[in-house]
DNA sequence: GGAAAGGGGACCGATCAAGTCCTATTTCCT
DNA sequence: AGGAAATAGGACTTGATCGGTCCCCTTTCC
């Protein structure tokens, strides 16, 4: 379904939230908080993104995260590459040339790659500035409920 | 990962060899072995293809399957479509506006259609006919085997 | 020195893709 | 006419992996 996971969902909404006060610490709980996901999912997608050095940590009483560089200059295609690796649409693509095996012979590998670099070049064009355009508005009252738990009765 | 499904992979394999004959008619037995390809699931796709109007069937002893189109006319966008229902690459975007009962907070929705856009577009971008181009010197000896079974020695 | 934050994993459960199998139904050939 | 060979259309099983939780450690502020 070319679908791509939670992980890179929520970390391309944490991100542009981010991406909204560019300068301020933000901490994994408030974040959770204010867009209603999992607390220990936005946790770990933070320090994935963190250590991928998409985001600057602060330890400690006070510390929080906030991007590393500018909205503009972050392509959606970082913050997925970060998150899951590279963008690899199937899996002998995945590592590389040679490691399929009957690589010679597969008739279409090359034309994949042809795919696989249109999404790449898809996704690195759109920055996550785009992405927070309409997040002006909507910010402040910005919710991404989870799902509603079957509310006992 | 933003990862494909192996059914659309083997799905544009396959339809990538039927293009190379498009006025000839391969069964599901046959398109198996040659790609080396497990038969019930290459059946199962073809079918599926089929059914979305890609491939004409043809029922009985020397039956079997061709385009329905030419090459030039059919797009990746449209095999993977067939295979796995409309390219949604996040939840939100899946079931079309209104879905999502968030939707009027969710910060970023708009801007996932604009991925999904881009993808989409890539895809349709990309038809069978380039697939198929250095398939003519490959595919007398075009082989993707299977995972080797262990064997029993 | 304690509280609050991130760092780094191990771990579990549920979902879903991948593949198999079975039973029609259609069509060709003898 | 009848058998063989092909597609049509499912139900089913299993195995990987995604999503999520939890725990313990380190760092930093007050």
């Amino acid at each position: 379904m070319i679908r791509i996971t939670k992980q890179s969902d929520y970390g391309i909404v944490l991100m542009s939230r981010l991406a909204a006060e560019p300068e301020q610490l933000h901490t994994a709980a408030a974040l959770a908080a204010e867009l209603q996901l999992p607390a220990p999912t936005v946790s770990k997608i933070l320090k994935i993104l963190a250590r991928g050095g998409l985001l600057e940590s602060h330890r400690g009483v006070k510390g929080g995260y906030s991007l590393s560089r500018t909205p503009e200059s972050i392509s959606v295609a970082e913050i997925i590459g970060a998150l899951e690796g590279p963008i690899a649409v199937t899996e002998c693509i995945e590592d590389g040339p040679g490691e399929c095996s009957q690589e010679p012979f597969c008739a279409v590998r090359g034309n994949w790659q042809r795919i696989n670099l249109a999404i790449r070049q898809a996704l690195e064009a759109i920055s996550l500035a785009e992405m927070t355009e309409p997040l002006e508005q909507l910010v402040t009252i910005g919710r991404r409920p989870l799902e509603q738990p079957a509310e006992p009765s």
